[in-house]
DNA sequence: CGGAAAATTGAAGTCGGTCAATAAGCGTGG
DNA sequence: CCACGCTTATTGACCGACTTCAATTTTCCG
């Protein structure tokens, strides 16, 4: 959950994380991961392309130093679910054996990458390294909680402010400002997270903007004007009726 | 993912994972973590009691020997989302520090009961504890993501074949058989589990009695009639149009 | 520039929600 | 054992939030 006064997620498990999701370790504490993928093996990949697709044999996690990483599934008819997106900092592929969705670049990224037999070595001789990396899924398991909870029971509104407010509270924790939020991702892939379609989450921001909750520029990036509207909607404490929910 | 030929969730993991979820641990692969529940106290919760708050200190972890525990989170105004269902042989308590959501018995339940902080010291003698809880709570993670998965693009009839699949899957690998599922938790906790309404789960189940997919003698327990039916709609396979997958 | 992809807007339809009523359990106590 | 009262489940009628389908505009790159 959110908080307005510092901006701050509920920092309720050891480690700081900023809303990272699935398979994406913690960034607080997080100190004795980097030090193992510093002496990892840079990897660039471009846009549209994957680094790993569902049912690969997990070989390698990653630190992302820059770029976007989307994690999604996709269901037999074409409908897809994203599960996450990846930013700076976030580490991904601890979570897995073998890989239950695809993860796909949603702008030009740049990773550090370490093989999991390696870190599975370094673990013997290091008994901090496996309390992290479990930390770092624990974390991760909390995040993709919450993300239930904003599809189970968030409206159309609701799901988006609340997404923004995550985008917000990440691009903080890289440095940015706060009030500048940019959305590397497409709509598509914004529908595809909060369960909507691309039209509701256009029709949404562009309710938000008449109505003052925000203002923007270009497609992907946006200033938020009103915090504190933006942050009741996405905890779930406006108003029954407040017509920011709805989509129309 | 369900597959038809061996009723059998898709085993992507090292451990076994019968679609348990946050915070529950897998069920294979368990013996070490069961043999230290073992020598934990038993405890028994009636219905409507409490395991544990939202904000509470994790202190224990449990192993539940019978009955049903329901994890959910409340939103500020009341409305609730349910993470996951806890059976018999699944392990809770080991994803957070300091709990996130609140765990409730939806039927009298029996757990073996054990503190995290002797589990701590079991670890630092027994290497292979901490590599089992690991992989109990990627476990976990990989179910949420389902969760989601489902949540974010699964219609509703969809939806309600998936829960069954989960609750005949889960019952088969406690022993039980698999064309009889017994739906211990109430309508709106299954409606809170799958994003719906009380009476969009009643509307549902009665038009897949009425389609011969299913048979009802109790409200609790019902017959698999068409589990073929049943597993192409819990997988997304169903054909568009198939009108079970809407709930009118 | 030009052409395709992406974003946005509009109009109409529908799935699932809301509100309301009825039925079915279920435990308690007479 | 049955009557009573309460909770839960079910069904019906209506409604509306979001989707679907269909333009139109904007953006992005060659």
């Amino acid at each position: 959950m959110f908080t307005f006064d510092h901006l701050e997620y509920s920092a309720v498990d050891t480690v700081r994380t900023p809303s990272s999701g699935a398979d994406i370790a913690a960034v607080g504490r997080q100190d004795v991961l980097e030090s193992y993928f510093a002496r990892g093996a840079i990897r660039k990949i471009a846009v549209g392309q994957m680094l790993w697709s569902e049912g690969d044999e997990a070989r390698h996690a990653y630190l992302l130093r820059s770029g976007c990483i989307r994690l999604s599934q996709m269901l037999p008819d074409g409908r897809r679910a994203v599960h996450q997106f990846a930013f700076a900092g976030d580490v991904i592929g601890l979570g897995s054996i073998v890989h239950g969705r695809d993860a796909e670049a949603v702008e030009a990224t740049s990773l550090l990458a370490v093989s999991l037999t390696w870190l599975r070595q370094c673990a013997k001789d290091d008994p901090a390294l496996l309390g992290v990396i479990y930390a770092s899924v624990r974390s991760s398991l909390r995040s993709v909680q919450e993300h239930v909870t904003v599809l189970s029971r968030l409206a159309a509104g609701e799901r988006i402010a609340h997404f923004l407010m995550e985008l917000a509270e990440r691009g903080r924790n890289r440095g940015e400002s706060p009030d500048r939020v940019r959305i590397p991702m497409r709509r598509v892939d914004v529908a595809d997270y909060l369960g909507l379609t691309v039209e509701t989450v256009c029709r949404t921001l562009t309710s938000f903007r008449k109505a003052g909750l925000i203002a923007m520029d270009n497609a992907d990036e946006l200033r938020v004007l009103d915090i504190r509207r933006l942050m009741a909607l996405a905890n779930g404490e406006s108003d029954p009726h407040d017509p920011m929910r709805r989509a129309s």
